[in-house]
Formats: structure tokens, C-alpha cells, sequence
DNA sequence: AGGTCATATGACCTGCGGGTCACATTATAG
DNA sequence: CTATAATGTGACCCGCAGGTCATATGACCT
């Protein structure tokens, strides 16, 4: 957690500091992420870095906290799904929706998941927090698609929760590497072949998990 | 590339120092790994190392090679599977094999994919070659699979290759980033458990699969 | 034997990293 | 207007990184 000192800046000033670190961050990772850097591109002192915050880690986790705020807003602002929604069309929402806004924000996600993906063996301890936050929710959304008669009761809920989750890391790859490549990411991502391809991506994990856990269990 | 000078040396001087070299991207990845280090523990001096190589890359680069031979010579050394199998009874050989492959050879594994799906932001050009081997492959794979009727012609190649593609890596993050907290990694992973876990993972693929790409791209 | 060429060595160079600290500046209180 | 507490600052410390180079060693040839 950042210093006390941090948290009494003026507003403008904190998101000048966090714009540096997403930029830090977006561009070289936690690990190679350099404070001298930071503390230059948002012309603060060294010396104030430490005022504000222990260390490098300590800046991460204060961004990935800020993000997380932005992002629930976000999905806030966005007119909720139909409520008679199935969990399929339900999950097929939230990560377009997470795209969306990855689009209105490019450096936060890659920032977010350059790490969270590429970097998780080292600062695994640290950010299992944030890993149990998303597999909790998923949990959730499966038993509760259980209980809808959506999933075969009895499908593995820890399983499913890790195909969904590995399914949407995919895609989040698939759009981090492709998108980084573009030169205008936000018509790449908005472009229907794109976007058909995400859909692809996401019916051919609805199809596989549909299946009954006894169905793929007993066939070899 | 090796210089010269590496190559001529003997066989059990090289293979200390590619010791050392797996040793040290396994625990660092690519870009922390220290050239120092890997001197040190190689007991060569440094001026030596770069008499052998051009520099981090060169040496990482080349135990990429390493390892991919001593892998092939591994899948040859198996009995090959039965000429009948299909498409997705020889992924899942091919899965299997790799995983057994890991279980004698754990810190080259771990060297190689810890920097090929963790850092291939950075390091996307020079890694660029052995995707395309693999994706090569799993294209030839494909389709011969439709050629011979176990896949629907209508499904988009490039996209199934994908799929594949990430499967795989989600199975060996899934091994990676979980037998690296056990105690003992050879028993947890022939564990049936794991097994199992594996398994279905892959029959939730080979379902999805399954369908074809006109009937999952009709349903919404 | 001397000469030559590939190989081996580690002290040394420069640059940058994270982190500290004595001092300067500004806000707050009495 | 002064005393005190809170913030701000950048020169400075140490460690380690990648990389170089003059010199030493020794195998092989004539």
C-alpha cells in the first residue's frame, strides 16, 4: 500500500505519477520496470518516489488496485446484460465488455497482464489475490449455471472455472500479440474478422464444456 | 549461433556449460538471467564465454536447439502410436509425450517455456521461428485430419491451429505453474489426478473441436 | 628449439539499478 | 513572526550488469 504521503497529493498530481508507472510498466514489465524512469517521466524527485511509496512492487499493486476500480466502473456504466441471459452469453458479454475496455485503455491492460501472465512465476504470492478474485467470480457464475440446468450437474466446477479462465487469458494474449502489431489497434480489434474469430474462440469452449463431464470421462 | 570456438570444445566441457545456462534461465528467464552467474557456475572465465558466444541470446538461442533435438530424439526413442489413431488420439499422444519428456528433463522445460510464453513480448522476432515450426505442424495435422474426415472441411485451419496451440500452453502453464509448488513434481504429475485433469482438458478441446465452424458460427 | 596460433583468463571499464540521507522548501499552528 | 512538522530534493552510495582486452598458457608444427 502506498505512504499516507501519496494519498494526500492532489489528485493530479497522483495521476501523473500513475500514468508514468502504466507506461513504465506497459513497456517493460514488473522486473526490468525501472523506478529512475518513473521518477523522471512524471518529474517527481527520487527521493519523493520513496515518500510516496516502499517500492517498485509497492507502485504495481497500487496500479493494478486503480485499474481494477476503473474497470468495475466501467462495467457499471455499461447497460447490464438482459437478465434472462444464459451463463454462455453472460460470460461471452463480459469479455467483450473487457475488451472494450481494454480499447479505452491499452497501456492499463497491457500493463496489467504483461505481468499477470508473463511474470506470475516470480510474483505468484503477490498476485494470487487478484487470482482469486477472478476465480471466485467464475466459480460462481458456474454454479450457478448449474443450478439454471445450463451445465451438467455433474461437471467439475474446478475444472470449468479453469478452461474459462484459460480461455479468456487466450484471448487476452491473442489481442495483446496481433493488436501490438497493428497499426491502428482499436479498428484491428473492431474489425469483424476479428471480432469473429473471438467468437469462435468462445463457442468452441461453450461446445466443450457443455459436454457432461461423464460424456469426456468414459470416451478413450 | 555458437562460435567456432564452442563447438570445438569437448562434449563434456559444453555440456557443463549449458548445464549452467538451463540452470540459470529456468531460475531467471531470459531477460534477468546473468551472464556472470552462469560463468561462475560453469566454472569457465568470463572472457571465455564470450569467446564461445556472441551474448545472452546467442547462448539462450542455442540451448533452444539443444533442447529441441534431445526432445526429438525422445518422441523417436518411443514406440510411435499405432498408424490408427486419430487426428485428436495422436494430439494427445504428442501432449503426453511432451509431458513425459518434461518429467526427465524439468529445468530445460521450465528455461524454455518460463521465456517463450513469458517474455515473448520482448523477444518476439528472435522467438518467431520456433512458433512457426509448431504451427507448421499443428497446420499438416489439421489438414490431414480433414482429409481424412475427422474434422469438418468448413473449419478455418489457421483458427483451429489456435485453439491447439493454446491448449497446449494452457497445459503446460497448468503443469509449470503447479507442480513447481510441489514437493515432489515427478509423483504429482503421474498422479492420476493430474491425469485426469489433463485428460479432460483435452476432451473439452478435441469437443469443441468437434463441431463444425458452420454451426458454431450460426448459433447467436 | 623456437615460433605460431587457438584458447583461457580475470582485472577492468562503463552504465544503470534500487535505495538513502542531509538539507531545502513549504504549510500549519501559536 | 517564529517554531514545528510535513514534504520535497538530488547528489551520493553500493552492487551488479554486460562487455573488453592485454596478457598467459599450451598444443602442434618445422
Amino acid at each position: 500500500m502506498p505512504k499516507q504521503t501519496f494519498l494526500n497529493l492532489p489528485e493530479e498530481k497522483r495521476e501523473t505519477i500513475m500514468n508514468a508507472a502504466v507506461e513504465e510498466f506497459a513497456e517493460y514489465g514488473l522486473e526490468n520496470a525501472s523506478t529512475n524512469r518513473i521518477v523522471k517521466n512524471s518529474g517527481i524527485a527520487k527521493g519523493s518516489f520513496y515518500q510516496y511509496f516502499e517500492d517498485k512492487l509497492d507502485v504495481f499493486m497500487h496500479m493494478l488496485d486503480v485499474i481494477e476500480q476503473k474497470e468495475m466502473e466501467y462495467f457499471k456504466d455499461k447497460h447490464p446484460p438482459s437478465s434472462n441471459m444464459d451463463t454462455f452469453q453472460y460470460f461471452r458479454w463480459m469479455v467483450k465488455t473487457g475488451m472494450e475496455f481494454g480499447l479505452a485503455h491499452p497501456r492499463m491492460i497491457q500493463a496489467a497482464w504483461r505481468v499477470l501472465l508473463g511474470e506470475g512465476f516470480y510474483y505468484g504470492k503477490n498476485l494470487a489475490e487478484y487470482r482469486q478474485k477472478t476465480k471466485q467470480a467464475l466459480t460462481t457464475m458456474i454454479q450457478h449455471a448449474i443450478e439454471r440446468g445450463e451445465v451438467d450437474p455433474s461437471v467439475d466446477v474446478e475444472l470449468a472455472v479453469m478452461i474459462m479462465e484459460t480461455w479468456s487469458n487466450a484471448i487476452t494474449t491473442y489481442v495483446l500479440n496481433e493488436g501490438i502489431q497493428q497499426k491502428n489497434v482499436l479498428k484491428w480489434m473492431r474489425s469483424p474478422k476479428t471480432q469473429e474469430t473471438i467468437d469462435k474462440l468462445l463457442y468452441v469452449m461453450e461446445y466443450g464444456l457443455r459436454k457432461t463431464e461423464s460424456e469426456f470421462v468414459s470416451k478413450p
